[in-house]
DNA sequence: ACCATCTTGTTTTTT
DNA sequence: ACAAGATGGT
């Protein structure tokens, strides 16, 4: 392959990244600038001109879908595939560690991976076992505490509990690694710790790795927390280099624990070269003017502006919406008239702050029949039939599993109640023993009822016999035979109404994904089954099904990131919703809602819209917002405003007063009241409804008189008086 | 064990 | 508003 292939079309910033020398640097790439090009071109220039091998390469992403993007990028340029390379997740290369070295790492062959559910269920055990009130100490905020100290590096030995809640906590978390420990199980954040300290604690395993991965490349660099950084020079060690890909100005999870500093951190620590890539090739001048205006108000900043040698395109139109039906109905209006312009329905993107913002937009979707499709929400893996099913399987391979054992323990029920299982817990708890042995203790003394005992040991029975009939079986028959032997297929067919249907094709889904499941070739797992089960752990089971579908894609504003739609809405842009109230309290956190806007504005390429409502129904109540400060931070040339405008003239006590209405607002948020301005007086008008007073007052008045069924809900807003 | 009624808490998400 | 979890009664 001729290597000018690799440069050619490349512009210049990105080239000389592609072909810098070997040394640590630093691709501060802004948004659409091109950044998995250059890592996937840097990547093939490593192995085409620096002659590396693909085993001296390790490139780190934060999901699984940027890694798969990645490798099959790089296989398409090289045109051949590549093995022995190591393109992962931080949890994935972490965990493929760990499975490798078990021993050394203090886990057992079988160890299983804990979601935030299990872990949550984990603490909220332990509670009960150690008298410590739920409702004080919510097993959440617990959980989050835990990972939090892990992200940070932190055992409980290296915590200075300075207060008793402090204490208690640490008793907490000291009593959930205990637990985590003996059962076998490591939760996300462990992972990434334990990887840490194992490579840390053996140094000739340190060193194995350190001279097999001469070439490091890390994406999104902004959102690594301190472990991840930790753990990264740990490999990188004095000899390797490392070339890191990131935008500050994209850091948006700085709430669960990313470091935007570890940036400059970076810079310092590995003496690295900095290259910006600051040319988009997705977004219009337009959006990009005020996007750059926008990230501008923010104080601590790398610096970096985004430019194009593209079209100017449309402006920005913000729309001021009365409520959040009428913004959704806005939205929808606008989407159809993109259709009709002969444009495609998943070329369209509408970004919210947060998930209960897409039930309206849903609504108006359904009523206007366009197809949607929402990201985020319930994984497959996370639903509870296939949690159910997994813990089977898990139970089977690991007999220590406790989390597993409590899961299905009387699931489906089968006569095992609570006391019996306190009495099961005790006994663990008394002998420190796992669950599953201390169940099979309480038989062998006779501790237990008559029915109790049959109960459990008809279940006990029921594990062994499946562990010994599925040995020999395909994953998928391992799967099946167990979901219907344990009898949860039952179960859930019993099941009735929708629900039920679903959780019974789930688990058929479920074992079908089974037999499409191929263990990875270079990862070395005792059997198919322990590759599935990390494979359900640490992949969310998304990326099947309806993904190519035509659809309008609905989303929050972080899983926006990453991608880019040619028309996006964001709504919902205002005070207290979009920056959120709660970032207004802590500090640093109304910069990265900015920055949380940015990635948003920065996902549209030819035209986008921004809309908040002066009104919003929110947790049950009627909500006043005043347009987000981000709007006031849009350079004026760069946008538009439709509105309807009021305006009131008289004193609004009475319960009558007017407002003028102009008509070029109304033809452009999709009412069409013909050619002429109106002055509708509303007390004059149909009043429909009205409601509120002083400052903020509803009035509802039917517009009959120029022919249209349009409802308006308008809000007055009153100046003097 | 199971159902009806209540209380409660609601940013963002990946692994 | 609304759903999930807790409580309490049969």
């Amino acid at each position: 392959m001729d290597v000018s292939e690799l440069i050619d079309g490349l512009n210049e910033k990105q080239r000389e990244a592609v072909a810098a020398p070997l040394q640590n640097m630093l691709v501060l790439a802004g948004a659409g600038s091109g950044k998995t090009r250059v890592l996937v071109h840097r990547i093939a220039w490593l192995m085409q001109v620096e002659h590396a091998s693909a085993y001296s390469i390790f490139a780190v992403t934060f999901t699984n879908k940027a890694a798969k993007e990645m490798r099959t990028r790089v296989e398409e340029t090289l045109r051949s595939p590549v093995g022995g390379m190591w393109i992962g997740t931080f949890h994935g290369l972490s965990h493929r560690i760990l499975r490798a070295h078990h021993r050394e790492a203090n886990l057992p062959e079988a160890f299983q991976i804990l979601d935030t559910d299990d872990q949550v269920r984990m603490i909220r055990r332990l509670l009960k076992a150690m008298n410590i009130d739920e409702k004080k100490w919510p097993p959440k905020q617990i959980a989050w505490y835990i990972s939090a100290r892990k992200d940070e590096g932190q055992r409980p030995r290296d915590i200075q509990a300075y207060d008793v809640n402090e204490q208690l906590l640490l008793r907490v978390y000291t009593a959930y690694q205990d637990a985590c420990d003996r059962a076998g199980l490591v939760d996300f954040a462990e992972i990434l710790l334990r990887c840490y300290e194992l490579l840390q604690q053996q140094p000739t395993l340190l060193r194995h790795y350190q001279q097999r991965f001469r070439h490091m490349l890390v994406d999104e660099f902004q959102d690594t927390n301190s472990i991840q950084y930790r753990w990264l020079k740990l490999l990188a060690g004095q000899d390797n280099t490392m070339m890191i890909v990131g935008d500050d100005d994209q850091s948006i999870y700085g709430w669960r624990g990313a470091k935007i500093e570890n940036i400059k951190r970076f810079l310092e620590d590995f003496s690295a070269e900095t290259i910006r890539l600051e040319q988009n090739y997705r977004s219009t001048a337009t959006i990009l003017k005020a996007s750059n205006a926008l990230i501008q108000n923010n104080a601590e900043r790398m610096g970096k502006s985004l430019w194009t040698d593209g079209n100017q395109g449309e402006p920005i139109s913000i729309y001021a919406a009365f409520n959040e039906l009428d913004e959704a109905r806005f939205v929808v209006s606008k989407i159809r008239t993109w259709l009709n312009g002969g444009n495609a329905l998943q070329d369209c993107a509408i970004l919210y702050r947060n998930n209960a913002q897409s039930r309206v937009l849903e609504e108006a979707m359904l009523q206007e029949g366009l197809k949607y499709r929402i990201y985020g929400g319930m994984r497959f893996f996370e639903r509870q039939e296939i949690k159910d099913a997994l813990a089977y399987l898990r139970l089977i391979s690991n007999r220590q599993d406790d989390a597993a054992f409590e899961r299905v323990i009387n699931t489906p029920a089968r006569g095992i109640g609570d006391k019996t299982l306190s009495h099961i817990r005790d006994c663990a708890r008394n002998e420190s023993m796992p669950l599953w042995y201390a169940a099979k203790a309480v038989i062998e003394q006779n501790h237990l009822a008559g029915r109790a005992a049959t109960a459990v040991s008809r279940f006990i029975e029921l594990v062994e016999q499946l562990d010994d009939k599925i040995t020999e079986l395909e994953l998928s028959e391992q799967a099946k035979t167990t979901i219907e032997q344990s009898g949860l297929m039952a179960m859930y067919q019993a099941e009735k109404g929708e629900k039920g249907r679903a959780r019974v094709e789930n688990l058929e889904e479920l074992i079908s994904a089974c037999g499409q499941y191929e263990p990875p070739i270079d990862e070395d797992f005792s059997s198919p089954l322990q590759g599935f089960l990390a494979y359900t752990s640490l992949e969310s089971g998304e990326g099947q099904a309806d993904e190519h579908e035509d659809a309008v894609q609905m989303m929050t504003l972080h899983s926006a990131k990453g991608l880019e739609f040619p028309l996006v809405f964001m709504v919902g842009v205002e005070e207290g919703m979009f920056p959120s109230q709660q970032s207004h309290e802590e500090s640093g956190r109304l910069e990265e809602e900015r920055r949380l806007c940015y990635v948003g504005m920065t996902r549209a390429m030819e035209k986008l819209y921004i809309s908040h409502a002066e009104s919003r129904r929110l947790y049950g109540q009627e909500k006043h917002h005043s347009p987000s400060r981000f709007l006031r931070e849009l350079p004026e040339e760069c946008v538009e405003e439709i509105r309807i405008k009021t305006q009131v003239s008289r004193p609004v006590n009475s319960g009558r007063f007017s407002a003028s209405v102009t008509h070029a607002a109304f033809e452009d948020s999709g009412y069409n009241l013909g050619q002429r301005v109106l002055h509708a007086k509303f007390g004059a008008g149909t009043v429909l409804n009205y409601e509120g007073s002083g400052a903020q007052s509803r009035i509802q008045v039917n517009f009959d008189d120029v022919g249209t069924k349009w409802l308006v809900t308008a809000y007055a807003r009153l100046q003097s008086f």
